[in-house]
DNA sequence: ACCGAAATTTGGGATATGCAACATATGTCG
DNA sequence: CGACATATGTTGCATATCCCAAATTTCGGT
């Protein structure tokens, strides 16, 4: 038993530090570049950057690895990659429901980033209000946007602010519409699971004429710890699949309005036959 | 010759689009990911970044592709990139200013940014307040670190929020100090160019019991639009060359507490192309 | 000098990526 | 309509990279 508690070695901090100071220079770097650099084999220059990497302190990519600087954590990564097609219709569709002029509010959430993608991309000149880092810097990559950042202390997991000075902020804007994800929808409503964000939502619904709630059927039946809904007041929802069952039941009457996302049959998947190809 | 002025496909014009606007939200882009977040092949995404590549607007990677010019300040200063080592010093040595449990201000711009790099680094636990969305999603990564964000208007080349908004939200705290980068340092004092960043900086100075700039030798003898404090405001700057003339002359009448890095020749990196022997 | 832990190398099989040639749409223009 | 250009998918194969585990070296402490 022998307690190491400080491995006085330099030569791997050395190493460490130098690719740090690389990734200044470069936003990426490669593995077999540094293993020839350093003069040591690729297997360590790997394992330089996987400590680094679960430090945070650099993105590890096929091949090398990039800045930390400007990026998003990983479980957000990780979650954009899940129902794609699904999100990425069902945030055209949505963005499709705001016109020029018009203010809303988005909150955090993938669904919610896609729909920022998806408005950014048609030029509107529009004002939104947000809590969401990534969501203001989509919206703002459109000049004729004027984007809002709400106040609030930073969460590290969603890249959004939370808290009740975010909720008091919010509470001082009146918009046109909000548009909300969630964890969860089932017959008791919408739920959510990341603290905080129920109130946030909540928060926006206040100061919003129109409610639109993006939700992808993949949520159907879910329901998790807070509830940020009953069915009656949900203004609109937006999918990507007709509910069923007790669901379809409260909505309709509640009165709800659904809107489902086209599903054209040819965009549909093919994706059945051989996964021989690199898709 | 063709007369291919305007090839009216949208969908690879898309794509293209949205593989930079990808670019922006984070420093690398995998082939993979983006096939899947399109629904088309890897074989496309790659063609894709080809093209891009040979315009010079991305740097391929092996498996993906990252920014051609780093970060999201592509407007800002173009010399960023040579004093990129002096900046990183800078930014580390004002780091170790930092103690456990301070309560800090910290505004937007390249050289705060590497600050906060360095500050995420040392997992301090610390409260900090910043207007940028880069510093604030850097010293997030840090666990131990409470970061809250301002509210205002997101301003796209600073990725900052700006504005009366900002100003009224940091009045409400008080911290043990700021650390404000600035455009310009002469014997009028310090200066900022960008609109509206000279009322934040004040605004945080206001609020802070140490006031420390970091301001690196090449911003000496310019002044800019908005004077941000006279020389006798400044309490401590943080830079990384003695000051001289009469810069120097005002600083030493005011008290300015003055902090040059340390520029250890050791510190120096040993990047030469010295290597011979493969592996 | 010896021992032991950490660091590194080595080797090999599993994956991922790149590339090029070809096949299949899809739209354009005469 | 049909030839043609462009875009995308498919396939096969060469490389590059990853991951694992065992062998080897390095280095600090006694």
């Amino acid at each position: 038993m022998a307690e190491r508690l400080e491995p006085k070695r330099l030569k791997k901090a050395d190493r460490r530090r130098q690719i740090l100071l690389e990734l200044r220079l470069k936003p990426h770097v490669r593995v077999s570049e540094l293993a020839i650099q350093f003069g040591v084999t690729t297997e360590t220059v790997r394992r330089d950057m996987k400590e680094l990497n679960d430090a945070g302190l650099l993105n590890r990519a096929h091949g090398g690895a990039s800045t930390a600087a400007p990026a998003l954590h990983r479980d957000m990564d990780e979650r954009r990659l899940e129902r794609v097609a699904e999100r990425e219709r069902l945030g055209r569709f949505a963005a499709r429901l705001v016109s020029d002029g018009d203010t809303i509010m988005v909150d955090a959430g993938t669904t919610t980033m896609e729909f920022a993608r998806a408005l950014a991309f048609e030029q509107r000149r529009i004002t939104a209000i947000t809590n969401s880092l990534p969501v203001a810097m989509m919206l703002g990559q459109n000049p004729a946007a004027s984007v809002r950042l709400s106040p609030g202390t930073y969460m590290r997991e969603e890249a959004a602010v939370v808290g009740p000075e975010t909720c008091e902020y919010l509470g001082r804007y009146n918009v046109d519409a909000c548009f909300l994800g969630a964890a969860g929808l089932s017959e008791a409503g919408v739920t959510e699971a990341v603290e905080g964000f129920d109130a946030i939502k909540r928060a926006m619904m206040c100061q919003s004429s129109a409610r639109r709630f993006l939700i992808d059927s993949g949520k159907f039946g879910r329901s998790h710890l807070c509830r940020v809904a009953q069915c009656d007041e949900i203004g609109t929802l937006i999918t990507d699949a007709r509910p069923a069952g007790p669901l379809a039941d409260a909505l309709r009457q509640t009165g709800t309005e659904v809107l489902v996302t086209p599903t054209n049959a040819a965009d549909v998947d093919v994706k059945d036959h051989s996964f021989a190809g690199t898709r």
